[in-house]
This record gives C-alpha cells, structure tokens and sequence, in this order.
DNA sequence: GTAACGCCATTA
DNA sequence: AATGGCGTTACC
C-alpha cells in the first residue's frame, strides 16, 4: 500500500509518495497526521491520498515511520478547498492545508548532538567552537549550534565530528504545543447514609481539621456534581490533603477528566424562543428555506437593510439545518464587533455554539476544533478561519455582512492571500451545503453575480424595530410621540420604523457664510437639540485617506490625475502631486483650477480634535473616543460600548468600528464629520467603500422609539456615493458605480491581479519591478490572452512601509489565470482579486 | 522548512 | 585552501 502525503511544511509546492509498513496498512486512513522521513530528516505529514499501487512517476519510496493519531485532521472537503484556494489564490497546497489546522499541533523533528568522549583533539577554529559550545551547555539542538555558528557552515562541521566519533546524534521529536487539558474532579461515592453512621471517620488529631472535612463532605451532599478540586477547596475552605485524606477513607474519588477551554461559557445567555416573523421576513425565509431540499443548492445574496432582521433569517436557516442533523458555520467580520450576534445565537441555541477566531488562546482553538470534529458541537461561529473548523457533515455557511474587506486575508500573516466569502461559496457548493451572504450593502460584484443568476437575490427592505408591547411600554414612559407603524393589525409582535432622514452639508457653502468650524450649523444645531433633550449622539470620522490629497475650500476641487480620473497624492517631502497609478507628476497647485481661489488646502482630522472642540463648543456634554487607540486590550470594546448604552456618555466620537452593528436605542444623530475622506484615496473601490461605511453609519441612528436623523458634511455633496447613502439608495448607488467600472474596465468587468513588491532598496526594487513587468508584458504577448492591461510599475499609494519602498504591478483584464505560473521573485507577492490597490 | 550544491568574493 | 555569503534546487 502507498500513501500520498503532503508535508507539514508550509512552503513545500509538492506532495509526495510513501510506502506503508505492513504494521501501519492496517490503521493508515485519509486526513491522518503521520511522520515520515523528508529529506535527510523526519517530518510531520498529512495523509491526503491512498492506493494499493506505487504511481508510476516515483521509482523508489521510503516508509511512513508512523501514524502520530488515528483521528483525521482534516476531511475530504477540506482537502477539496485546499485545492482550489492554492490554484485560485496562487498558494502551495501545504499553506491552504496548514491554515485548517490548530495551530500548535505541528510536531518538528530535529537532530541533538552530545560529545561521547571526554579526550577531544579537533584541528578546525569551528571544529573547536562545536566542542566547545557542547561542554558548556550540554547536548544541543543543530538550530542552536547554527545560530552560534554560521549559518550556512556549521552542518559540514558537525558531519566531520560525527564521523570522527567525537559527537553522537540523537533524534527529537517535539510534542505539539497544544494538547487535552485535564482536571481533576471530586465525586462523593458514600452515601447519605453510611456517612452519618461514619462520621468519626475524619476524626484526626486536629479539630479544625475534622470540621474542614465535614464541610467537604456536607458540601459534597448538596452538590454532588463533579466539581473540580480546586473549586471544592476554594468554597469549603479547605485543602487539597484534605480531599485526598477523604479519598484514601472512601468518601470521595477523584478522577481525571478533560476540560474544555471555551470563553463562551463565561457568557450566561438565557435560553429564548424564537419570536415570530414580519411580513417581509416570513417571504424571504419561505424563498431559503426551499434550497434547503435541493442536493445543489445555489447561494442566497441576501440584501437586508440596517435592522431588517437579517440575523433572525440565519438562527432560522442554523435551526433549519440542525434539524436536519447537520451543521452549520456562521462567518462574522470582526468578531469582538459582534458580540451580540454571538450572544443571540447562543440564546437561541444553547450548548452547540463554539466560537473560533485567531486571537483566542492555542488551547481554546484546539479544543473547539476537537468538539466540532467530534461532532460535539454544531454551530461554529467566528471570523474567517472558522470556515475551516472540520464539522462533519456541513448544511449551511452563513457570511455576515458579506462586502467587509476583513474577509480577505492579507499581508503581513501568511499566505494563502484569500477571500473567505469566496471561498465559503465555493466549500458550499463541493458540501452541497446551502450559502447565505447577506449584507445592508453587498458588494458591487456579489450583487452583479446576483443580477446575473449565479446567486438567489433576496431582500429585506424594511426595518423592524422591537416587539409591539416592548415599544408601547416605552413610548409611555417616555412621553413621546413614536415614529414607527404596526405593520398590520393583527400582528403585534413587531413594528417596522424609518430609515433616518439624512440631511447632506456642503462645506463649501459653511465656509462662505464664514462658518470655519468642523462643525456646520446644521450639525451644531442637531448636537445642542439633542444634548438638550438628554439624548445620545454619534460623530462618525471617517479617516482612510488621513491628509494626503489637495483639494480647493472654495469650490471642492480635487486635483485629479487626467489618465486615471484619481486624485493625486501629495507628497510631502518632494511638495508634489504624483499619479499613483500611472506614475505621472504634477506640481502642486497655488491657485485651483477651476475658480482661481488660492486656498488650496490638505485635508486630515482625527478623533481627538473633534473631541476637543466638542468640549469646547458643548462643556455639559460627556464625550467618549473609540477608535484603534483607545480600545486596545481584551474587553475594551465592551468596556467602551458598555459606558455609552449606559448613558454614562452622551456623544461617541470614532472612527470606522462605530459603523457597524451597534444597536443602541437612545441615539437620535449620527453625524459624519467628513464623508469625502476616503473618496480621494486613488483606488478602485474608494467609492463603494464610502458608500458602505456611510450607509452602515447612518443606520445607526434612530433604532429605538424616538426616531433619528442623520447630518453628512461633505465637500462632494453631489458624488453619488453620497447622495446615495443619504437617500439609503442601493440601487442608485449600484447603477452609477457600475458605469464608473465599466469605463475604467475594472471589477466586475475585469479581473485584477496586483503583484507587490518590497525592498530596504529603492533603486533595487524600482529596477525589480521594471523587469517584472517586462517579463510579465513578454509572457502576455506569447499567450492567448487578449485585452489585458499592464499597469505600473508604479509605486504604492503606501509607498513606504516601515523601512521597506513598495513598488506594485497591476493586471487588469479578462482571463488573468493563464498568465498565473510564473514564479514571484523573492519580495514580491502576488494578490488574486485585491480589494484595493494602494 | 532544511540541506546540499554551485558560484563567487574574501582572506591569510 | 579555507571560509563566509548568497541564490537555487530537491525533498517521495
């Protein structure tokens, strides 16, 4: 028998073939991790295929060593997805199968070398320093000898030695960092009974003591459910001899038993019944649900506006599926933005949650992936690794909020440079699994595939707020006037509610009636209504873009590049206007070229500005920041949101993370200090970025009873990123964007391929690209392909990134893949379907 | 990921 | 010749 293993080994391109001792022929199976000889050495390995005959290529094998477990580490899907992710995505294989792993599982083998005699006569200076380094320190691994020696030297060293017989050789297999954790757990096995008639049994010397050990034991009758004896000790104020004492007397056992590590049974989620659903959901639901019959069920794209209850669809399609006896995975953006999400799905599904994302501890992710292979658990939630936790038998891959670039994988963590919606639409489709991608903004392309049948459209163009007795309540208490109407009379249980009205600001026209403020009059004028009303506020920054391109006060002029029809960059060491897509210069302007104003200004502004003239401006008003500073550190987040949803703050101020997902009822404004922000950086989707970030924004005004509007500053009042949002317009939004595309034959009318480069060396990496490009260009001209556009070299918007000069190369055209096989040169990356090109 | 190999410059 | 510094290739 022969295997096919793929080793452990993250940039190994090739599998590779082995016999299977008679021993191992029995036990071997698909997914199993094993060891095997590579090379001259030993490394873990994946079993990825079986066969009773040797395949041809290969004319001589070596044996598998042996089988480190018999439980598969991944299964056959997952293999299936490693394939296609390492031929779309341009990854070795190995890459796409170690990121479905826990990581800490990894065993490496190495060499240690001891000296074995004490009489050492060498003639070599590196032949001594070995000798040497081994005496002092004692046997060491052919890493440390390495790194005390040189690094590409020490091996030649170390061979003559051991042919001398001066050092000996011994191999190491490291145990992997992760492993079961164990505890040790106290069961009381007398009963109530014998225990009364032998109650002098603990009677020691020591009086204190024997009442200690009566507490056990009274404690243990009233719960007697395996506590740990840590616990036990802790609560009867005892010790841990004194367990022990009772164990040797018969009263109690104690026995090892496996602990699961899971953060979420910290979380009490009280178990809740699903509410009913409105109108609107209960057609949608009906149009999923069918999939759920088909054995190739085509995925949904489901459009919900902010608050129209999309969540409530994917408990019902997890609950459809678990019916079903299969599992389901829910893909979430940013998993410590969505605890609430988390907090309703295990409400609504008590015990078959399991969260999984890579900031969670080695041993929590270990075990998590254990439970859901096991099949102990059937409902995986977390951010895009969680799409590789090996559930047996998947029925459903949720992704929430579809469009978010947090589903792509980029640099500096490992390759495979991936998007994990893609990649979940493609997993359904080899599991036969139904596909949820929902989202209040789907992305430009999703929705073209939509359009073009390739997913089931479905919406969901209401916003419910609540349940109809929730909502009277509060309308009593506060003595208000709702803005909300039944949806019909018969169904009380929920309420639809408006959208905010969205009140667009130009800044042009502030500053000439004088107003220089960060704030126009209409936004002061919202934030002191408010403020006096005791309600609560948002100022949204929009910060992508920080200070880097020119604009004209007067008129809102943006100096564009006249090729590309994208802003130019300042740069500020050269005071100069570079194009960064197509590397042409410009000096910068003194006078504006449309109106001849002369001031001409650079645009930034940061959270604590507006911080301080809220201070300034309102000194009554409790302000709060949240942005990437001043939420670093486990439960920040919650700790930032908390103090806002207990009204101890009246205006948060932040940056992208307030956009999403918050639902917080007393908020009556939202107001975005600056729209435009992130419309001038030169890429492709800066549009409908903006157009995402302001929609989800706005959304978060007027959740609760009071209604709510929305204020949009903007020095771009007619881009139809904006106007769309303000009008909560998608489809607008997605007809004038596609023309945009279409003319600049970019995505969904193009494929885009960027290869990035990075060097210490300007010139060097400069000269790189050039000739990148020109093979690239050579490669184009003696294939098939037609109509591909080269773009660049040129250098990246981030042209500099801590002491590394990045130069990129962007293709743009119809059928890219067959231009793929080429090798990148060392310090370049290639990225399949970038979301942006800066 | 390691190890071996080939090529080249430096050293004494 | 010995040593150190690369980049390239193979690993069943």
């Amino acid at each position: 028998m022969y295997v096919e293993i793929l080793p452990n080994v993250a940039k190994i391109e090739n599998t590779y073939h082995y016999k299977v001792p008679d021993n191992l022929a029995p036990i071997i199976a698909f997914g199993q991790l094993v060891i095997v000889p590579f090379g001259n050495r030993l490394s873990q390995g994946i079993v990825i295929s079986l066969d009773t005959n040797p395949p041809r290529h290969v004319t001589e094998y070596k044996e598998v060593v042996s089988v480190v477990d018999l439980q598969p580490v991944i299964t056959k899907e997952q293999l299936i997805l490693a394939y296609w992710l390492s031929s779309k995505y341009c990854a070795t294989l190995a890459h796409c199968v170690i990121m479905m792993l826990p990581p800490g599982l990894t065993q490496r083998v190495e060499y240690s070398y001891d000296i074995d005699t004490n009489d050492v006569k060498v003639k070599s200076r590196l032949q001594q320093q070995v000798v040497n380094l081994i005496q002092e320190r004692g046997p060491l691994l052919g890493n440390q000898i390495r790194k005390e020696l040189s690094p590409s030297r020490w091996r030649p060293v170390v061979n003559t030695l051991l042919s001398k017989g001066i050092l000996t050789q011994k191999q190491v297999v490291f145990s992997p960092k992760v492993r079961p954790k164990y505890v040790s757990i106290v069961i009381l096995v007398k009963s109530k009974k014998e225990i009364e008639t032998t109650k002098h049994c603990f009677s020691t010397r020591s009086q204190t003591v024997n009442q200690r050990r009566a507490g056990i034991v009274d404690f243990l009758l009233k719960n007697n459910n395996n506590l740990e004896i840590q616990e036990v000790c802790k609560i009867t104020e005892s010790k841990r001899s004194d367990i022990l004492a009772l164990q040797k007397q018969g009263y109690v056992t104690v026995k090892k038993t496996e602990k699961i590590r899971d953060s979420l049974n910290k979380i009490n989620a009280r178990s809740i019944r699903p509410p009913s659903l409105v109108p609107g959901q209960r057609d949608a639901w009906k149009v999923i649900q069918k999939e759920f019959d088909l054995t190739i069920p085509r995925p949904f794209l489901l459009h919900g506006v902010t608050g129209s209850g999309k969540t409530e669809i994917y408990m019902r399609a997890v609950s459809e599926t678990l019916a079903r006896g299969k599992q389901a995975i829910v893909l979430v953006p940013e998993i410590s933005l969505t605890v609430q999400t988390v907090r309703r799905f295990m409400e609504r599904f008590p015990n078959e949650v399991g969260l999984q994302h890579s900031k969670l501890s080695l041993g929590e992710r270990y075990d998590t992936w254990r439970r859901a292979r096991s099949g102990n658990i059937s409902i995986i939630i977390g951010a895009r690794s969680a799409l590789f936790v090996p559930l047996p038998n998947i029925g459903l891959i949720v992704v929430d909020e579809e469009h978010e670039e947090a589903y792509r994988q980029d640099p500096p963590v490992q390759p495979p440079y991936y998007n994990a919606r893609d990649a979940a639409v493609q997993y359904a489709k080899t599991l036969g699994a139904v596909c949820i991608l929902g989202s209040a903004t789907p992305d430009i392309v999703s929705t073209t595939l939509g359009n073009q049948g390739d997913y089931i459209k479905v919406d969901l163009p209401n916003r419910i707020m609540g349940h109809g007795d929730d909502l009277l309540d509060k309308t009593s208490t506060l003595g208000i006037q709702t803005s909300y109407q039944a949806i019909d009379s018969k169904n009380l249980t929920a309420q639809y509610i408006g959208l905010p009205s969205v009140t667009i600001v130009d800044m042009r026209s502030e500053l000439k009636t004088g107003n220089r403020s960060i704030f126009s009059r209409k936004l002061y004028s919202s934030l002191s209504e408010v403020i006096e009303a005791k309600q609560q506020a948002i100022l949204f920054i929009n910060r992508r873009g920080y200070a880097s391109y020119v604009f004209c006060r007067d008129c809102g002029y943006v100096v564009e590049c006249s090729r590309c029809n994208i802003p130019y960059t300042y740069h500020q060491y050269k005071e100069q206007l570079l194009c960064h897509h197509c590397n042409q210069t410009q000096v910068l302007l003194t006078v504006c070229n449309k109106c001849n104003s002369t001031r001409i200004k650079h645009f930034g502004l940061g959270t604590e500005s507006v911080e301080a003239e809220i201070q300034k401006l309102f000194p009554s008003a409790r302000t709060l920041r949240w942005d990437r500073d001043s939420s670093r550190g486990v439960g920040a987040h919650d700790a930032i949101m908390q103090t806002f949803v207990e009204r101890d703050a009246d205006i948060l101020i932040g940056t992208q993370m307030i956009a999403k997902g918050l639902d917080l009822p007393m908020v009556t404004l939202v107001g975005v200090i600056s729209c435009d922000t992130g419309l001038t950086l030169p890429d492709y989707r800066a549009a409908e970025r903006t157009f995402q970030v302001l929609t989800q924004v706005a959304g978060r005004s007027g959740r609760g009873v009071l209604g709510g509007q929305a204020v949009m500053q903007t020095y771009m009042p007619n881009h139809h990123s904006i106007v769309a949002a303000s009008k909560h317009d998608y489809e607008m939004f997605y007809t004038k964007e596609m023309e945009l595309r279409r003319k600049y034959n970019y995505p969904p009318f193009a494929e885009l391929l960027r290869l990035v480069g990075s060097n210490k060396d300007l010139n060097y990496i400069k000269n790189q690209s050039i000739m990148l490009a020109s093979k690239v260009q050579e490669k184009m001209t003696r294939s098939t392909c037609m109509g591909i556009d080269i773009v660049g070299p040129v250098p990246c918007y981030f042209s500099k990134i801590g002491d590394n000069y990045r130069w990129q190369i962007v293709l743009r055209g119809p059928k890219l893949r067959e231009l793929l096989d080429m090798k990148m040169p060392v310090g370049w990356r290639l990225e399949v379907d970038p979301l942006n090109l800066l």
